[in-house]
DNA sequence: AATAGTATTGCAAATGTTTTCATAAATTCG
DNA sequence: CGAATTTATGAAAACATTTGCAATACTATT
């Protein structure tokens, strides 16, 4: 039955069996209205004969759009970015565009190599995370005429268009919180900040919301933890054991809070009674701890999902307007802050 | 500077620009070795200031390989997968190869699709989770004599060459370091198993192993989920209110162990005094939840990274022999586990 | 110095599509 | 019924590369 082909069919070797023209097979895919029904038919049994695929590589050739559209993340194995490179996939997916994924470790040099490469592939776009990316990246995108999104970070001055979240805002946001609730002796628990626009913004927001209500954080104070659960923990561990322990601990995002909190919870602390802690980003899991943890949530997946229909649109659109989508943040309270009380506040400096 | 060419600049015009025909530009690239150093410097020199970026789809079109590999995933959200598509795209990255990823929410017709579109952009291989798929996939890939790779599952008998693990093994793993600690009163938790073999090699694994020690499990014992943490923390909350309650909960994966982890502690059980809790997996955040949570390890990453090397190896080899690899399970113990109390077994029933 | 290699380069064909233009057939209209 | 459209198809050029073959220039050998 199946017509087992040993060398590759073409769409000449399917116009062949239909008694037609190569181009009237092509015009079957590209424009079904211009073909009569009847042969239409006829083309199409015949690539279901022969087991025809079409060629994406030869359209990409002739100057059509590829149908990928790259996404460059810093990583592709933590909680935060799986959320958005789902939604984002399954956006673009709907508008039959194919994901090409590459992952930089935050190193912006990398970044670059990595949109080198799928440039070479002829992605019909390129998305990045951040807006903070080498001068060689801007250029090279700028002189490929590539169109190109900024993911997860909103700049109503970003020089590309962007779909994501104030992250400075986030930052306030969580301080405030903390603030609100009488903390005066804060902790803080960031990622590295370099090639990490997020981390930055989040973490100068936080010292110029504290600097406003004259609280100041002493070094003992802030920690710094690459991205992992588990070192978050041990440096959480680290700070706890500080001569004085501070009543709040704000984290750079939800992974260094959990960190913290699994931290906390083997010291031997209740958790929100002698330590409050609060998170940036709501990830998943972060609902689901004992107890559920207070954060900002940033909309990992609204923003892939817009970022997705947003671009797409913007790539197959005739005359593209630049956009730029301020995705809201929204304070999310769970079990692990409370009011900094007078036994917490007695609580430290021992 | 920088000669920012309007019209797209192609081979043609760097060679035109080093004064040299296309071939040798293309040369250049191809087979460095048979163009003279010094032509190779104009060229490269032409190159750099042209910013001519090599057009893989033209290279796909002329019969080369296309760079790119496909990965199929039933879904990027989640710890479990994401760990393994890192590891494979820095693997395959490392040879010069691009990830073209798309995922099917454990839809094996979705997958099919998947497969295809992938096809259609010639990826030089296509890389599937586990070892069930639809025979429509099956066939395309047959057809299509398209290299493919099955990975995260092991079996001696595999169609596919494979790269993964044996998940009945690890099924029974599990029950028997329950059944080693006396336990005999087991409640299980598991997603659903269609299209998911993986699922069910280890259930099936775990009501052997079960049965041979004449243990049985009572229906309202036994629950099916989803795939996440917070659907998991309400069946386990279910389960664990039962009249009779388990004093050991075995889970699909570590997912779902950690709901269920976060349901006892929701509840007040201490862990692993009131209820032993074991997952499979080994995610990322196993090791650092209160208490560590007791596990089969899954190497992910090994399975990812040595996938992509062996895969990339098997494509790019002038006579490729088929391979599969079983990657070795571990037992890891950590706090949730315990034996089997008196005062525990007490506690049942009631 | 003549011959036989060897190293370097160019020419042209080939790859699998899409699309413009032209042609032929069918339909509509007055 | 003939002219004017409309519909359906095919021929061929174009897209950006790679590579087999041929040509040329250079080097080594006797």
């Amino acid at each position: 039955m199946a017509n087992l082909q040993k060398g590759r069919v073409d769409i000449v070797a399917v116009a062949k069996a239909a008694n037609v023209s190569p181009s009237t097979v092509s015009r079957t895919f590209n424009h079904p209205d211009l073909v009569n029904p009847a042969t239409r038919k006829k083309i199409n049994r015949a690539i279901q004969r022969l087991g025809y695929i079409r060629n994406r590589a030869a359209q990409t050739m002739h100057g059509k759009r590829s149908g990928t559209i790259g996404l460059v993340v810093p990583t592709i194995n933590h909680a935060i970015f799986a959320e958005v490179i789902q939604a984002f996939s399954d956006s673009i997916d709907k508008v039959g565009f194919s994901l090409l994924l590459a992952s930089h470790g935050y190193d912006l040099d990398r970044e670059y190599a990595m949109v080198r490469k799928l440039l070479e592939h002829r992605v019909d776009g390129v998305a990045l995370v951040g807006l903070e990316h080498s001068d060689a990246t801007a250029r090279l995108i700028e002189q490929q005429k590539t169109p190109a999104l900024a993911i997860w970070n909103y700049a109503q001055d970003s020089s590309l268009p962007c779909v994501g979240a104030d992250n400075r805002l986030a930052g306030r946001l969580a301080t405030e919180h903390l603030l609100a609730l009488g903390h005066r002796n804060i902790g803080l628990i960031f990622p590295k900040t370099d090639g990490n626009d997020r981390a930055q913004h989040r973490l100068s927001a936080v010292h110029e919301a504290l600097a406003k209500m004259g609280v100041s954080v002493p070094d003992e104070h802030e920690s710094e933890t690459p991205y992992s659960v588990s070192q978050a923990k041990q440096a959480a561990i680290t700070l706890l054991t500080e001569q004085s322990r501070p009543t709040a601990l704000l984290c750079g995002n939800d992974v260094i809070a959990q960190g913290a909190l699994f931290a906390a919870q083997s010291l031997g602390l209740k958790i929100p009674d002698d330590l409050s802690i609060i998170g940036i980003g709501d990830f998943k899991g972060s609902a689901d701890v004992e107890p559920g943890l207070t954060t900002i949530r940033i909309p990992a997946e609204t923003i892939g999902k817009l970022a997705g229909e947003r671009f797409t649109d913007y790539i197959t659109s005739d005359d593209p307007a630049p956009f730029r989508i301020c995705c809201e943040l929204e304070r999310v309270v769970r079990g692990t802050t409370t009011l900094a009380s007078i036994g917490c506040v007695a609580n430290s400096g021992v």
